[in-house]
DNA sequence: CTGCATCCGAACCGATACTG
DNA sequence: CAGTATCGGTTCGGATGCAG
């Protein structure tokens, strides 16, 4: 029996190259269009964004408001649900750091993930 | 610049197939052999559990214990460092429940992972 | 028993072009 | 402006076989 799997499901939402960096941009930001988040984020496209953002959208994490108009419009926000995960990010964040801290006292000053 | 990269570093740490098993797997039982490992999760082969275990183990969450004797052995355990984790697991643990039950709500009972 | 090297297939990431 | 479709490159997961 598969009692990772609901550990699974809570890492499912989080893995993907571009899904915390949207959640944080959606959050610090709040409900941004789809051309905000592409200039917010360097690097990403259209592709990505929308793929991205569907699987967001189908965990019930953010929240699509579309205008059907013209020009067309679409905001995105972190929905009700999706703000529960904001406990979740700052547990990992808080970790996260003291991991980097932690990597750097064992290994130096070596940066392993990426540089500007 | 990027603070999201405090943030991938602790994603780095859990995310792969297998990671989340081993942890579970060897935060349950302690101290286990590499076969005993390969036994406990059905599916995984030699290399992705030498993998995954080394990754584990550069990022100092698994001590590996090595017995330079014939017939070899190797035992692998969660380091003092790596224990800390554990809150971090918990928390995804539970808001991973939530989340199935919250889908489930959505969705009905639809499994999106796999089954038996 | 433990670990490494090689090869293969699948999934993911990414750029461009096209539609409403 | 928002989104889709297609194609290609890169990485990752996985099976097998070899070595200490």
């Amino acid at each position: 029996m598969k009692q990772y799997c609901k550990f699974e499901s809570a890492l499912d939402i989080l893995i993907g190259k571009w899904k915390p960096v949207i959640l944080l941009q959606l959050i610090a930001n709040g409900a941004m269009r789809f051309s905000e988040l592409q200039k917010a984020i360097p690097g990403i496209n259209k592709k990505m964004l929308t793929q991205q953002l569907r699987e967001l959208e189908y965990n019930d994490i953010v929240h699509r408001e579309v205008y059907h108009q013209i020009p067309p419009k679409v905001e995105y926000s972190i929905s009700e649900y999706g703000q529960s995960l904001g406990a979740v990010l700052q547990v990992m964040n808080d970790w996260g750091t003291a991991h980097i801290d932690h990597m750097n006292m064992l290994y130096g000053a070596e940066d392993r993930s990426e540089q500007e």
